[in-house]
DNA sequence: CCTCAATAGTTGATGAAGTCAATTGTTTAG
DNA sequence: CTAAACAATTGACTTCATCAACTATTGAGG
């Protein structure tokens, strides 16, 4: 049957072993170990990303729109692009977020199909607000020692560099 | 316009207000700007996690849930509290992954109130798959250096233990 | 024992967010 | 100038989320 309580011990047979931590899986290569465990933090963040948004009375894709449209207006094809979600999405999105004032749909005068989304003036209060409480670090990183977080700073500036 | 992935030494002193800190005013401080540079890699990564469930016809949540089901049996409520979410949402969850066969409701002994969640066989097959694709590091991770991997790897590890 | 509060899960109403298919305007290419 | 391509919208439908109300069970005290 499932027999479930102990996962990784029980699937101790041959081929692919686990990717769960198990030590002494020197197979591993290093590149699947350190992206498991960021991994790991990561969607032990991402749980309170909607409470978070919560604060601000955003649903969490409206908070992620509120901090994407901060680098200047978007056609709302590029927007849904962006979010990796159709195009019909986003204009109920949209629609919404107009209707509480945070953002605006201009038409675009190069191309009368697009419309380009801006942040309105209480949008963009609104924005600053955001990503200062997203910037504030949770626990995990904040009880960091001072080298590991200057080594993760430049790691991580390295990783994004070569996105 | 503040844009994060500019260069390293511009840590502005007095660019926007000041967040009320704890710690002292000076730059900003490193556990922020070590944050939010991970945090930024983490929702560009996050962008395409309904894609990659989707690749196992999973609900972003359903990938959640087949994922942490696998650490044993689980009570409704108690995976509604994982999730951060109401418990009559968990009903209509897992009376979906149950008409798929992931997995099954098994009233408890000790309490018959609660139903405890176990995945079934077909349930522990997919999840292993998913694992095994989850772990996959995207381009930005892979591409690092061996020594910035052992130290991501490193330090995540330590940030985890804090939890 | 019996009542009463607390808990676990479900149901029903409702709304946000996602999909797809079809439609309306507006470019743009042949 | 027609025809294809594209941007946004609409409508039908699913999933995820909430809240309020309900059932059943457990666990205290009186």
């Amino acid at each position: 049957m499932w027999v479930m309580s102990s996962s990784s011990e029980d699937v101790e047979r041959r081929g692919r072993p686990q990717p769960s931590g198990a030590e002494g899986e020197q197979a591993e290569p290093l590149s699947k170990q350190a992206w498991t465990l960021l991994f790991e933090l990561m969607h032990a963040h991402m749980r309170n990303f909607p409470a978070l948004a919560a604060e601000f009375e955003l649903s969490p894709v409206q908070a992620h729109v509120v901090r994407q449209l901060g680098e200047g207006p978007l056609a709302m094809s590029t927007l849904a692009n962006y979010l990796s979600c159709d195009a019909s999405n986003v204009t109920g999105l949209v629609d919404r977020m107009e209707a509480r004032g945070l953002v605006e749909r201009r038409g675009s005068e190069q191309d009368r199909r697009v419309k380009m989304l801006v942040l309105t003036e209480a949008g963009v209060a609104l924005r600053e607000r955001l990503l200062e409480r997203l910037a504030e670090p949770p626990e995990s990183i904040a009880s960091l020692s001072e080298p590991d977080l200057c080594a993760l700073r430049d790691i991580m500036r390295r990783a994004l560099k070569s996105q």
